[in-house]
Order: structure tokens, then C-alpha cells, then sequence
DNA sequence: TATAACGGTTGCAAATTAAAACCACAAGAG
DNA sequence: CTCTTGTGGTTTTAATTTGCAACCGTTATA
């Protein structure tokens, strides 16, 4: 975590979140709470990971603001983990990296779990990446352009 | 790398990725590749990473069949990194990972880098997610199904 | 012939991760 | 009231990973 991000003194938009989420287990554990998990000892449950290890995760993800704590639900006197809005928006994300393992880490016929649509019970359609008139773009159909540069003088 | 995984004996279309891409270098290679960087050194001055990091890095994505090396391109007596066929399958995830970093990683007015479409040089659409009948879907509108188990007396 | 650039590998210290033991609190059993 | 169990962690310690720096081999350059 807080990794020294080279020598650029302003982090990308794909650098900066990967401060954020860019481990192994973070990822792993937003993937179980958008499955409705929600305590601590859920995650670690499903996960297997050591609890020293969760608990940090947990703690920085709500420090990120991805996750946040809730004092109860059942009576217990604990507290629960949930997605915050910002955590949420990781949704996509975690959609394509699904469809990605699905694409080219499963054996042809080698069976894997599904995202299905609740309603119809039919697998999501597949991600794709549109222009504002509608047109399917690849990766090279486009371009990353830097904001036009503020004059400082100003 | 190749970490130990949980007790699940099978990993899930989620986590396979992720021990494959799975660290904070990783994803900004591949977006440097997106870029059109080839080069070792060009990977290592735009990431001003470690070169022994960045050869652990490369030699992991080959690996796994993300990216490969071809013999020239130049005349130099060098090999250049390239995207496979899995590798460009990333591209979704990275636009994922992009505009939520732009969602909530910047402030209101600070500037940053945007996915523009070549031809009309607007920025891209939001990436969603929707159901084979065109509805769009959140994440609650969702669910994961476990594949139909397979008899094994068959 | 020396010098530098490229593409790494190797050695080592520092930071991170993970396993296991421990601790605090509450609930229930006897 | 004491004993045990379950939950939710923290602490301790060892193993792994990271990253800096130095080195090496090859090829271009002066």
C-alpha cells in the first residue's frame, strides 16, 4: 500500500485508484460485499485469508472511502462492512474483469459461474466501449489527450 | 505473485485475473502497452519503476500469455514487449478502472487526461452494464449463479 | 580503443505479508 | 459464579517481496 509513485508528481486516473485497490485481496473483498457479505467474519470465511490481513484491508478500504462501517443489524454488538457509493462504482470494474477471466482463463468447455440479470435470469450482455453517436470503439479507435494546459499566469 | 488461494480448491472467474495482473505495476504496463510503448526502457522511464521489477514484471506477463516478445521492429539487436490477443481483452477493464478513478479520485475541477474517440476526438461513453434485452443493469439487478452441477457418474 | 547506451541480472537492506498465538468482550451451559 | 464457545480483532514473529544500487554482456558511437 502507499507505494511511491515514480516520478511523476501527479498519478493518473488509472494510477491513482490502483493505490486504492491495487492488491490481491481488495478487489476480492468488494467482489463479496457486492454478494451481499457484510462482517467481518463473512469475509474471512469465504476469502481464507489471515485476519490480520482482512483487517487491514477493511480498514484501508474504509479509509479510501469505498467501504464504510455500520454499527449493527442483528442485534449483535459488532459492526458491519458496506459499499459505500464510491464502492459501488467499482461495479464495472469487477464486471470486466469477470468477463476477462471468463474470456481466456477457463478451459473451452470448463464450467464457471455466471452474471446473470436477475429479471430474465439470462447472462449479462458483454461490456463494449461506445463513442458518444453509438459506434463500438476497440483500443485502437482511441486516444488518451491531456487537459488543455491551464496558463499560470493567469 | 502465484499467492496461495484460500481454500477454495477452484478460483473463481474473479480471482484468476487477479493472480495474473494482480499487483499495482502490472495494469499500468499494460496501459503504457495500450500507448504504444514496446520498449523495455520506454516502460521504465514512463514508470520509473525498478528494472529488476519491471523484468520480474514483463517476464510474469509473458507468462501468462498477456503480452509477448517479438525479435525486432528497428534494427536493433533487441525484443519489444507487445499485447496479445488476451492482453487487448483488457482494454474494457482499463476504461473501467479509468473512469472510476475519474469518478472519484479527482477533485471537481482538477484537470486529467480523457478517453477520446479518434475520430470525433469527443470523449468515450460511460461504460455500462446491460441485459440481452438492452436494459440497463446496476449492480443489484444482478446476481452470480454457480453452473449446473455435472453428474459425475455420467 | 575507449565510452556510452540498452537490456537486463545479482546482492542486499528494508518494507510488506502472512501464520499463529493471544486478547477482549458477550452469550450460554452447568 | 465459573467454564466454555464464538466473534472480532491485535501482537508477535518469520517468510516473502520490494526496490535501490551495482554489475555484466552486447552493441552502437566517438
Amino acid at each position: 500500500m502507499a507505494k511511491r509513485v515514480s516520478h511523476r508528481d501527479s498519478m493518473c486516473g488509472v494510477a491513482r485508484p490502483l493505490d486504492a485497490i491495487g492488491d490481491w485481496w481488495s478487489l476480492l473483498i468488494i467482489r463479496d460485499a457486492f454478494d451481499g457479505l457484510r462482517r467481518f467474519g463473512e469475509f474471512q470465511k469465504s476469502l481464507g485469508l489471515a485476519k490480520n490481513i482482512l483487517s487491514a484491508r477493511l480498514r484501508n478500504l474504509v479509509a479510501h472511502g469505498i467501504m464504510d462501517t455500520v454499527p449493527a443489524a442483528d442485534g449483535s454488538p459488532y459492526q458491519e462492512y458496506v459499499l459505500t457509493q464510491k464502492g459501488q462504482g467499482l461495479f464495472p470494474l469487477l464486471v470486466a474483469l469477470r468477463q476477462w477471466g471468463e474470456d481466456f482463463f477457463f478451459a473451452p468447455n470448463e464450467p464457471h459461474v455466471t452474471l446473470v440479470d436477475r429479471v430474465t435470469s439470462l447472462p449479462v450482455r458483454r461490456l463494449e466501449l461506445r463513442a458518444q453517436d453509438g459506434r463500438m470503439l476497440m483500443a485502437e479507435d482511441t486516444l488518451v489527450v491531456v487537459p488543455p494546459p491551464v496558463d499560470e499566469s493567469e
